[in-house]
RNA sequence: UGGGGCGUAGCCAAGUGGCCUAAGGCACCGCUUUUUGGUAGCGGCACUCGGAAGUUCGAAUCUUCCCGCCCCAGCCA
């Protein structure tokens, strides 16, 4: 990251920055060590991309440290894959925590220790309500709990019963180590919170070795307090639990005293954000994967070709607060394109081809045009492109019958060939059914270059392709996963999945010099969009996938002509 | 109806009693430049800060009441 941009980032303010600052300034704290404690039950998305700018970001800018914590303390759902899948995401984003990776199974030891010590204070007990029990004894928002029968039992007894729990003595839920707070608090959390589980599940990491499993609330912040972590920073939903993360760190001798803070998750229009509904997209094959390229998964980002500093810049575009928002696509697709934008080297590529033939120009001739390979940067230089006498266009750059304005192709008009010629359309040959097949035209020899030398003005220019020298591609094409800005606000979610997410065009002709391309890396289709190679191809059988459309004035206008009743 | 959080333009979001007759970005609408109908440039886009009272010389910022939205009754995180 540059220095720009770094005084771009200093200059967002937000909340948790102030904190921090504040804490500096007050002396509170000498150092921030903040963390990203993912649990490895499914993929990051692009709500984790927020969550790990922000903790990493707090990290640099004060000079601390950001450490990588998986809250594995869920045997049940979670797995080696997602593991590495999320170790992958976050060195990808761009951030390293360097020699802090943690897991809260690290900490299984010292967090037993704390809860026979809870005990001992007569903070915890052994209850034995099932969970339909529970649920009747906890009470409900607007009626106070009742104690559990064995809320008072003895310290010598609790202890041995959770010893027992812990040497594999129950079955699954047979006993649960819940702490002694309030059954009468309008905080449901501090209703006695559950501590410990019987779980005679295998975990990822450490086996068969423990059958009770410490819940959340009582892992994270006893786990902030090991690491040292000073800003643990969390989304909205967790404020609730912040009295009992205070409990417990007041009661317990932890060595440091974390705080936690609260911010607003983010959440994306036409798209769903929670790894609930992104699994069951998976696992319904509604998306091929967990990085289908229509996913807002950082794989799937990744895979579509978004690059890293856009999900960056986007990051800090949204800010942090604590008011519940919904961002529009179209911010990220403004970061994409931008960024793109500066990087992108320009090609020329036809989507969906229309054969030309330049009925003047010399059978069996090529000749190489010069092209500009990114006009934002003059260091990216000039390739030569390969033309000849039979080419191909764009379809909808050619209409018989063109609408006023339309100052592509169209019969007896001139237009500019990219870097090659000003063209004029004879003919339009059809098929029995009428479709436009071919077009024969006719070009200028004393516009080579794209000027002429009267200087008459040309205002359509259109890319093409010679068919002599042209590749194949796959392309595929993305719309919203979703139709509905709110996906399943108004019913199913499956519902709102758009029919036409995903289009595969085929027989996509590009200029030879893509044949090397490398994959992920973006390029830019002039006038169609950015693109990138997709994992799945290979020199054969060459596969992009849209990143992200142009934007498409033109297109704006004629959905406006067409709305306007035509 | 218990507890907690939040309400500044279509969407994010600055702002923490006077330099606010309210930043910035996205979106949108014009115009200019242009061998990408792209990019870039220029201009427009909240007399008003959920509402109402009040405090004050002065309020989006303080007080009170009201309204609305979100979260919590997993042995998930």
């Amino acid at each position: 990251m540059n220095e720009t941009d770094e005084t771009e980032e200093e200059g967002v303010s937000n909340f948790v920055r102030d904190v921090v600052r504040g804490d500096f300034s007050s002396g509170k704290t000498k150092s921030v060590v903040t963390r990203f404690p993912p649990e490895p039950n499914g993929y990051l998305h692009i709500g984790h991309a927020k969550s790990i700018c922000l903790n990493f970001g707090i990290a640099a800018e004060f000079g601390g440290r950001c450490h990588l914590r998986f809250d594995d303390t869920n045997p049940t759902n979670e797995e080696i894959e997602y593991i590495e899948a999320i170790k992958k995401d976050v060195t990808w984003l761009g951030f390293d925590w360097g020699e802090h990776l943690y897991f809260a199974s690290d900490n299984f030891d010292k967090l037993y220790g704390f809860a026979v010590n809870l005990i001992e204070q007569e903070k915890a007990y052994v209850c034995d309500l099932c969970p339909d029990e529970m649920r009747e004894f906890r009470g409900t928002l607007t009626k106070p709990g009742k104690d559990s029968p064995r809320r008072n039992s003895p310290v010598d007894g609790n202890l041995d019963l959770f010893a027992r729990m812990k040497a594999g003595e129950f079955e699954d839920g047979k006993y649960v180590l819940r702490a002694k707070i309030d059954m009468a608090s309008g905080n449901m959390n501090m209703r006695d919170p559950v501590l410990y589980r019987i779980l005679n599940a295998s975990h990822p990491r450490t086996g068969d070795a423990w059958h009770i499993y410490p819940t959340y609330d009582f892992a994270h912040g006893q786990s902030d307090a090991i690491e040292g972590i000073t800003h643990s920073i969390c989304t909205l939903e967790f404020t609730d639990h912040r009295p009992l993360y205070d409990w417990c760190i007041e009661n317990l001798p932890v060595p440091s005293e974390p705080h936690q803070y609260e911010f607003a998750r983010l959440n994306l229009t036409y798209a769903v954000l929670s790894k609930r509904k992104l699994m069951q997209l998976v696992s319904e094959n509604l998306v091929n994967g967990w990085d289908d390229p229509r996913m807002p998964t950082i794989s799937g980002l990744r895979r579509r070709g978004i690059p890293p500093e856009a999900i960056r810049d986007f990051a800090t575009r949204i800010g942090v607060t604590k008011s519940d928002s919904t961002v529009e696509v179209e911010l990220l697709n403004h970061c994409v394109r931008e960024y793109l934008n500066k990087i992108a080297q320009r090609r020329l590529g036809v989507l969906r081809p229309l054969k030309v033939v330049i009925e003047n120009y010399p059978e069996g001739q090529t000749e190489e045009v010069g092209a500009i390979n990114n006009p934002e940067n003059e260091a990216s230089g000039r390739r030569m492109v390969p033309f000849s006498k039979v080419l191909y266009i764009e379809q909808n750059d050619f209409m018989e019958d063109p609408p006023k304005k339309y100052y592509r192709l169209t019969p007896g008009k001139e237009v500019r060939f990219r870097y090659a010629y000003f063209i004029t359309c004879q003919e339009a040959i059809k098929d029995v059914a009428g479709n436009v097949i071919e077009l024969r035209c006719t070009y200028d020899p004393e516009t080579k270059g794209g000027n002429s030398p009267d200087g008459r003005k040309i205002k359509g220019t259109i890319h093409w392709v010679s068919a002599e020298h042209a590749i194949d591609a796959d392309i595929n094409m993305y719309e919203h996963l979703f139709d509905h800005p709110n996906p399943g606000v108004e019913g199913d979610l499956i519902d709102d999945i758009n029919p036409n997410s995903l289009t595969t065009l085929t027989g996509c002709k590009l200029e030879p010099s893509l044949a090397n391309s490398v994959v992920g890396e973006a390029v830019q289709f002039e006038r169609n969009g950015y693109f990138a190679v997709d994992p799945s191809s290979t020199p054969d059988h060459l596969i992009y996938n849209q990143t992200m459309a142009m934007r498409d004035s033109w297109a704006k206008i004629q959905a406006k002509d067409m709305s306007a009743g035509k």
